[in-house]
DNA sequence: CTTTTTGCTGAATCCCAGA
DNA sequence: TTCTGGGATTCAGCAAAAA
């Protein structure tokens, strides 16, 4: 039936079923067993994390960290989030079709409980993604490394359902003519795609970026498919379900979130025909560290560097720092001590001797980021 | 008690257990429960993965369980695979220090149970870590993403153990100064780096390359530290810690396996002294109160100390409080009483003017730093 | 008008020694 | 064991304000 489905059919009362384009609004459980049963092609699901946020936390300039401490993210214990996982994810595989297939986000407070219970519930994991973020908060304190990605899972009903929509072909044109990898680099939702109130508020606190949504129902849906959001939230999945020729359903249990992503789908042009192509996210020119050159073998630890005119000589340590006479610290900071000026670029100061010959650490990294290139990274 | 080595470099003999720099053969989880609980600063972890259709699986007793594919013999190897992670897991925890931290790889297949039941154990999730392949092995029937890379989850033995080691300023620096990331970019091992027999087969089905596993020990421990791998496989865990300085333990079950670890460490030559040291921040630094600038006659009483803009001002009393207005507290107290945030740093916060020029009162602490470390405190 | 500086913010499980 | 309080800690992107 969906495979015969136009995309100017998508609007016709006609063909549609009265629940579908729709918002429903409460408990995601309750509205999915309203719809029949194998009804959906693709869901895709952004449940609460469970961040089990303890305190208040301030960054190094003592504003506020705007904390996601919402009602809907508070549980008793895991077990509890457990229950609610299992199910949302129950009722979610009902109005599933046999070939269609389930997307979970998560983080780590979250993900591995929601990866296993999926697998218990018989979902047939396909690949987990990861949501590169090229722009995540920081870690404040230093006292881990800075969170910057997401998880997203991507499952089929089970083992045998083999005939799931994966536009693989697509996909790899759109990626220079390689193979889609698991792993995608996109910013986080901000500027102008970012709903806000009349007051310049965030009208959601947890808006994913329309490109990730685009990316994932591009690569596991067809235009006419049905999109399920059980956790529609501003929209998001709505919105780019409508611009891609999708129909949605979305579950949401409140009225401010549903006004919001109900006025931002209204306002979406749906692309025609051949527009319905693919779209890439930048790939950022990759930024080299100089610790990947002792990690690739070009430097030991322990090797002798010394700048131009040879007037400064540095040890390598292990940890991919440089060390001085009792001074150490990365390559630009020792640079700019020894030299007695704010800043140094360390990459063009630094130099290698090989065969009394000088080499310009910045060499190194050109072999670095040339294997990137052709590794296609 | 099989494959004893010694790696004289790291510690005297003297003062070193008998089961450290050694491969214990056998079930993991019967040696670890034989080394004292509490005695190893960090573990890696590489389980085996082979859930369903993967050849065999191994329960606890090291029976195997059949690999059949209807439902509830699935459900029952998700059963056996979860008892055989709890099983290990436990052993390592009791032998885990109360701030050591545990590392854990995996794919998709399996590493959603891991994460799940790390947390249902109590273990206090610090990063999952993606391991970005630039070289993976590519997707050959074209139904489903590239599967590019690999994750990592790097906990704390409960929410309460904040001690861990994190060398967060060494990370940075290494890292052109940025904090360092949850996604890292590695080539999978190959080339001269990857045991190979004879016959030039590999020797390992899943050697992990060296550079990950030194981000890893580089970042969470100490030279000296014991690092516990309890599938030790081709012993990369093994050599990595060697060459920077920690004490290693391994479980291998296969013999084939640990003869080549056994040769492979042996090979390694350790790096030595200011090659190993990790740089650290101001938090290594000695505390210095700000009552020892008036004791070392480098502040005054009555003194009166300002701001960068020059907004407030305070005086300084001889017990080395400070007084405005009927305000009066420590540097920090009162620098942030005024300005109405929760704190505030007083030593980046007051200034002292010297011949109409601010100098900052860190500068003052600094003088004092160095008199401590000219006379050896 | 153009360029530079300053300010704000994003799914965050974010300190630790000493009393 | 808990409690107190010193004092250490941020990256990218956008937008408004200032120069």
């Amino acid at each position: 039936m969906s495979a015969m489905f136009h995309v100017e059919d998508l609007q016709s009362p006609l063909v549609q079923p009265d629940w579908m384009n729709r918002i429903f609004k409460g408990d995601c459980v309750a509205a999915m067993n309203k719809l029949p049963e194998k009804s959906v092609d693709v869901i895709f699901a952004d449940p609460p994390y469970n961040l089990q946020l303890e305190g208040a936390l301030h960054r190094p300039d003592q504003s506020k960290v705007n904390a996601v401490d919402d009602d809907w993210d508070q549980f008793e214990s895991f077990q509890a989030y457990d229950a609610f996982t299992r199910a949302w994810l129950l009722a979610a595989r009902r109005v599933l079709k046999p070939n269609g297939t389930i997307w979970v986000i998560g983080s780590y407070h979250n993900i591995f409980r929601v990866g296993a219970i999926m697998q218990d519930l018989n979902f047939w994991l396909l690949n987990d993604i990861v949501w590169r973020k090229t722009n995540p908060m920081p870690n404040f304190r230093g006292r881990r490394f800075q969170n910057a990605h997401e998880t997203m899972i991507w499952a089929s009903k089970d083992q045998k359902a083999k005939q799931y929509t994966f536009n693989y072909e697509a996909l790899k044109a759109a990626n220079d003519d390689l193979q889609m990898r698991s792993d995608w680099l996109f910013p986080i939702c901000t500027g102008n795609e970012r709903l806000k109130d009349e007051n310049g508020t965030k009208v959601h606190p947890t808006q994913k970026p329309e490109a990730l949504l685009a990316r994932v129902l591009l690569s596991s849906s067809k235009p006419g498919d049905v999109v399920l959001d059980p956790f529609f939230g501003s929209g998001t999945t709505g919105a780019v379900a409508k611009r891609l020729g999708r129909n949605f359903v979305g579950m949401e249990r409140e009225q401010a979130y549903i006004d919001a992503a109900t006025a931002r789908i209204a306002a979406v042009e749906p692309l025609k025909g051949t527009d319905l192509k693919i779209m890439t996210g930048k790939r950022a020119e990759p930024r080299v560290a100089f610790v990947s050159l002792i990690e690739a073998g070009l430097i030991v630890p322990g090797t002798v560097l010394t700048d131009s005119k040879r007037r400064y000589k540095a040890t390598v340590r292990a940890d991919g720092t440089l060390a001085c006479e009792g001074l150490s610290g990365s390559i630009h900071k020792l640079g700019a001590l020894l030299q007695g000026l704010p800043s140094c670029n360390g990459w063009t100061f630094w130099h290698l001797e090989k065969e009394k010959k000088l080499v310009l650490i910045d060499e190194l990294r050109k072999l670095i980021r040339d294997q990137m290139a052709a590794a296609g990274v």
